[in-house]
DNA sequence: TTGATATTTCTAGTAATATGAAAATATTAA
DNA sequence: TTAATATTTTCATATTACTAGAAATATCAA
């Protein structure tokens, strides 16, 4: 990874809305949701959640689809993976104990089972 | 973690020199650098430097220790695995396989050895 | 083809951030 | 103490980003 598309990535991430509406589509799956009830959700002007997700979506962050009238937002999970790699690169040199990276997402690390 | 926590680290890190600065201190390990040499290093002019380190500093992704005249600036690891934790959380639910992060510092993780 | 729904683009005002020269501070050595 | 080293703070300027109303676009239903 560039270090260009790793700050347009933590540009994209580094303001309080689009972090909320990043986390929200993390965590509803790849199926996405549409841009209404992101800003239902968040509370947000429709114009302003609309330069918002153009912002991520230019990251690279986000994709959206379509169906009939409406488009479907879902987060790019492999894009916010390269990132968090990218952050962390050789972060171990001489000191495994420093970085262990959080486990949340990955089964049977150090006995945590998910 | 609070949202505006995790919204001044990312600010924080969003920005090229502060990026370089980050990923140099997290590649040095604990000991740290001293601020000069991360200048002579990034060819930052040491006026500007120091005003990127304040920032990271205050988002608490890098810590400083004095040695004589010399600043040494060192990462933060646990602030850092706590932010991409808060970014990832709850990312599996349902599709365990779409968020595997990275294992770069994890040993054992899935075959990698390291 | 008209109206309703879903969303984006345009616009402009306001605010926040980046830069680097110059001056200031802190520490050590002579 | 005076000079040298290491780094920060101050300051002015330039650039970029955020917000939300209003108008525009795209899709569907009647």
């Amino acid at each position: 990874m560039k270090i260009l598309t790793a700050v347009s990535s933590l540009s994209a991430l580094a303001q309080e809305s689009r972090l909320q509406v990043f986390r929200l589509l993390i965590q509803a799956g790849k199926n996405g949701v549409p841009a209404g009830v992101i800003g239902e959700k968040l509370d947000l002007p429709l114009s302003t959640l609309s330069f918002h997700l153009s912002q991520l979506k230019q990251a690279g962050l986000v994709a959206c689809r379509r169906e009939g009238r409406t488009l479907f937002y879902s987060a790019n999970y492999k894009a916010m993976n390269a990132l968090m790699a990218f952050l962390v690169e050789n972060c171990c040199q001489g000191q495994p104990d420093n970085c262990t990276i959080p486990a949340e997402c990955v089964p049977e690390v150090k006995g945590k089972q998910k």
